[in-house]
DNA sequence: CAGGATTGTACAACATTTGTACATAAATTC
DNA sequence: GAATTTATGTACAAATGTTGTACAATCCTG
């Protein structure tokens, strides 16, 4: 057993002990362990007994946090950086220089594979993407995802069939695979508080009367609710959003005080607890103004007959947000 | 339609410190500042303490800027031509620009608004102004309340006990009045979809291991457990929200593959269906990582004795974030 | 020209970041 | 076994940031 040279480097394992590479890189050996402990910016082996060892991918590492700490980047994000400039790296480096304690196990390579998981190839592209940025359970990642995907094909290009064929999709798998029910959960969450964020931020630039609309609080329809809305606010048309179990007393109190030209109410699911489908049938028989029926079920709530006028709206939402944009905003200020 | 530049966004995924982007740009940092402050020009991420950090885009955008300034274009419009400039990307970053806060006017201390004030006294002086805002029905100026607020009593001021005194407020209004029911359902939406927003900006800066976090998907509960998501990754946890439908057996896949070190769930309302229920029961009794019970209820959960180890989290979300993010966040220097 | 809004900057009071120092214990080297 | 190096935890301090408030110089506008 070769003893390592004393003075030196054992360079014979590649494995260098932390005074060498302070000398190397002309950092304190003191800073070098602040970054390990507080940013777990190099994670080195071990001796049994404790003693760092750096390799030379790890020199190489230190290397590019001095450049991007040169560049100007904060020391407490160069992690971020690093992590996405090597993303597919083996699994093992990544569980070595991953932020202080574990680490997640997957995060999305999202490299085309088009050998991958879940979806054959009669889908969209763009679902395609969704779903296997999806598998890493990584919402950073889906945010990411789909950002590009926006600028890429545009907001309409990805919500006019890809966004619920998605949802769809995974829906549709999560029976048959508990992980697949998670990712399921996660894409839905995601896609909720996204949908609603723009939403938000939609209605920020809407003027002109507002027009209430009571979209499905859960289920399935739920995503269906939110890109009605996001579309029509995106037309400029300022909708209110309400959740399907507001009573109808307190619709009509609110349609009168917001003096609102119109109504919108979403098909909810059958599975609504039928005090609140009751609910809405009320409301749609009583007198007031005009309502908009959107969703797939339209049609079988149309029947209803009552002193108040109602309009069916076509099943796909950016279709159905289209129409209502033009029936209910003065086209002088489009 | 061939784009223009297929190249994937920033090639740096660098988030700099006001003082690169300073030096970079040339401008006082007081004035970037205001700008942000005064016209929302850029809204830069926020570390968790938060001290600003902006990405590339943040810095060409400022470039951008100054190219109007020099062009002789007011301040206060630049915003306005950017918001054309740039129409349907990602509509969250119009979010992430838009215009929110006024300035130096001097917006008293809320003594008495001029439009009579109903309110008794005895509640807390935020809430009082949220609860105000809100009879108007108007999310966008609710937004702009909330903003003040915010800055004016900072995150913690806001939350700690205003946020949930106003829920609860309004809901007990909510019995009497159809309108105030209105309003209810408004402030709910409106502070859902803030929470969710807040939490998926949040996220971004978490690192570290990833922490399923089961939160009531409706009901009574669902603000709490949305705050407690927050005021957790505004500690830097990076917390995963999951709704409590969720089968026992996907938290269980889920928690593998992203070797999590503990799941978190909040208690569900008790009307939830009880097959959910008796499925987070079962979730719990299962062996598996440690779980942080959550919420007013979880001491009646505790009880359940099964081979994973069950933890107790404080009544109040934020009290609750703190103990969690201790508990599980490297306790480095923080 | 007076009164008011715009806009860049200054300052105070306080919090965070981050490199480094120190004390103590343990390992390594000679 | 003495001298040196390292690991770990705690602690600091200087630089940097943050918010709220204030103010002066401009620029409008009637």
């Amino acid at each position: 057993m070769p003893t390592p040279t004393d003075s030196d480097l054992p360079a014979s394992h590649g494995l260098y002990p932390i005074r060498h590479v302070c000398a190397e890189t002309g950092i304190n050996p003191v800073t070098l362990r602040a970054w390990e402990r507080r940013y777990g910016l190099i994670r080195p082996l071990r001796t049994p007994k404790g003693h760092r060892l750096y390799s030379a991918e790890d020199i190489a590492r230190i290397r590019r946090i001095l450049e991007l700490l040169d560049e100007g980047v904060a020391v407490s994000q160069v992690g971020r950086v690093l992590q996405h400039e090597t993303p597919a790296a083996g699994s093992s480096d990544r569980d070595r220089h991953a932020p202080l304690l574990l680490d997640d196990a997957a995060f999305g390579t999202h490299t085309h594979r088009p050998g991958g998981g879940i979806a054959p190839h009669v889908l969209d592209p763009i679902t395609d993407t969704l779903l296997e940025t999806t598998r890493a359970l990584d919402t950073v990642q889906l945010e990411r995802s789909y950002a590009r995907l926006l600028m890429r094909h545009g907001w309409e290009g990805v919500h006019e069939r890809a966004f619920l064929e998605t949802y769809e999709t995974l829906r549709e798998a999560a029976r048959h695979d508990p992980l697949d029910e998670a990712r399921f959960a996660v894409f839905t969450a995601w896609a909720v508080s996204s949908l609603s964020d723009q939403l938000r931020s939609a209605l920020q630039l809407c003027e002109g009367p507002t027009c209430p609309c009571v979209v499905p609080a859960s289920g399935h329809r739920r995503l269906n609710g939110l890109l009605l809305l996001l579309a029509s606010a995106r037309q400029g048309l300022r909708v209110l959003p309400l959740q399907d179990v507001v009573s109808p007393a307190a619709m009509q109190a609110l349609t009168e005080q917001l003096d609102a030209p119109a109504i919108v109410v979403h098909t909810p699911s059958r599975s609504l607890q039928s005090s609140a489908f009751e609910g809405l049938q009320r409301l749609l028989r009583a007198d007031g103004v005009p309502a908009f029926l959107a969703g797939e079920g339209a049609r079988g709530l149309a029947d209803l007959n009552g002193p108040r006028p109602l309009e069916i709206l076509p099943p796909s939402p950016l279709a159905a947000a289209d129409q209502l944009s033009r029936q209910l905003l003065d086209p002088a200020e489009r």
